[in-house]
RNA sequence: GGCAGGUUGUCCGAGCGGCCAAUGGAAACGGACUGUAAAUCCGUCGACUUAUGUCUACGCAGGUUCGAAUCCUGCACCUGCCA
């Protein structure tokens, strides 16, 4: 099996290693031969977003160059939950979790490999911990973690104030106990994980030395931030999920479209399988020529295919240039347009229906109020013209194509609504 | 276990019997400017209605009062000090 030398220098390159175990023995261990690997999703959601996708392509490139991936579903620390800053979780049922894992798995699938000789192979922590008794628990593995380093955690330290319970004070274990037997049982030696899993990600490597004097390594890519600090999908309405389901293609791919000048080189490093030269190319068309936002498309086309597909982007990309195009919404092919529309999201309303209900059952506002002082702040479009009129309501020559009108309200949230 | 303080809108944080849907900041949203960017400036920012109206909200449940986020009682949770 050969292994690509570069590996490493191409994570760096690319701002994928935010911090690491030993780096040398990682370059050796990495060069040397081929490495099992793992990185853990746990079902906290029924899907996975955008910074789950870091590890997923993350992993691929591992794959890639010629280690072999198993891919961890955490059906047992999803029922936990990792201790976070913002406060003790609410634990999902079982039959929640359950399926949560599997929606999970389904979409880790298509981004690995699972045939050849570094054909991934899927686990779920579940299988070894399901059986386990307390004591032996207590005994094996409770026995190696001191208290005080524990204690000693970020995140611990954060929620000494203000409570944490036993529970997710005791997760680290869980996630330590998956790297050890994965080390015992399959071989692996290596996990990665987000930046906020380096304490667990050092903790399962310190579980392997102190348990059987094993050695294994581990490392951590970086939290994907916006150009201000702040968390991504924090804001409009959500995650990034990678669910079509939860946020369509289209609306994935304007996301993407929408990155600052500042991130998209960043993000191009992070999202896509794009070469050196070519991301370099597109930092200089930024620098350049920033109001073309080559590099921006560029980033959008290719994520938005890693994730939905070649067609999906192709749609998403048609419904733009519909919306945006600048074009007349009247010359439109009215079959283009109900596609746009239908991409964009589309609500259904009867003739008659004034603009502000349009507004609130299009989902582009959240109440009447709030439709009618969009409109008096001169934020809303109807088919591309701004309605002055709080009381306006569109008549049946304003239906585009027969039966549709195309709602706006700001710059950029359109939806559809089909009148019948 | 005892004593003291706290719990306000998405978040932080004022208010301490009527003038409070509740000061201020942040976030968010809209407009101007742009490149479907960032920054900046202006505006909006509980719901229903569009009237000088109604309802819901200041930890939870009661009470005092013409009237309470503001006072009283009980409960829950948090913080600090003492055991």
């Amino acid at each position: 099996m050969t292994t690509d030398p570069h590996l490493l220098d191409d994570l760096e390159w690319r701002g994928l290693v935010a911090h690491a175990t030993d780096r040398d023995a990682l370059r050796e261990a990495l060069t040397a031969d081929s490495v099992r690997f793992y990185v853990g999703f746990d079902p906290t959601a029924p899907s996975l977003h955008m910074g789950n996708l870091v590890q997923l392509l993350t992993a691929r490139r591992l794959q890639q160059a010629g280690h072999t991936p198993y891919a961890l579903v955490g059906g047992a620390t999803g029922m936990i939950g990792d201790p976070r800053d913002s406060g003790e979780r609410t634990l999902n049922s079982r039959d929640t979790v359950k399926e949560w894992v599997g929606r999970v798995r389904s979409q880790i699938e298509p981004f690995l490999e699972f045939d050849g000789p570094t054909g991934a192979t899927m686990v779920d922590n579940y299988d070894w911990t399901a059986s386990l008794s307390t004591i032996d628990f207590l005994r094996d593995i409770g026995k190696h973690f001191p208290v005080n380093r524990m204690l000693a955690r970020d995140v611990v330290r954060s929620r000494l104030e203000a409570g944490i319970s036993y529970t997710e004070f005791s997760y680290v274990l869980l996630q330590s106990m998956d790297f050890l037997n994965l080390h015992r049982d399959h071989g692996v030696t290596l996990q990665f994980g987000g930046s906020d899993q380096w304490g667990n990600l050092t903790g399962g490597v310190e579980l392997i030395r102190r348990a059987e004097g094993g050695h294994a390594h581990a490392f951590a890519t970086p939290l994907v931030t916006k150009a201000d600090g702040t968390k991504y999908g924090k804001t409009e309405g959500g995650a990034l999920w990678l669910d079509p389901q939860m946020l369509s293609p289209y609306a994935f791919h304007q996301f993407w479209l929408n990155v600052e000048d500042e991130k998209v080189g960043e993000l191009l490093r992070i999202f896509t399988f794009l070469s050196r030269e070519e991301i370099e190319e597109l930092d200089v068309a930024t620098a350049e020529q920033p109001f073309r936002r080559a590099a921006q498309k560029r980033l959008a086309d290719e994520v938005t295919t890693l994730v939905h597909g070649a067609a999906e982007t192709e749609q998403a990309k048609a419904a733009a240039a519909a919306l945006f195009g600048g074009g007349e919404l009247r010359d439109l092919d009215p079959g283009t347009l109900a596609a746009a529309l239908r991409e964009a999201g589309a609500a259904t309303a009867t003739v008659g229906t004034p603009t502000v209900d349009l507004l609130v059952a299009s989902g582009l506002v959240k109440s009447k109020g709030e439709a009618r002082r969009t409109i008096t702040e001169g934020g809303a479009y109807l088919n591309n013209e701004r309605v002055t009129d709080v009381d306006h309501v569109p008549g049946l020559e304003d239906l585009l194509g027969g039966s549709w009108l195309v709602l706006r309200r700001g710059k950029k949230n359109l939806a559809g609504v089909e009148v019948g």
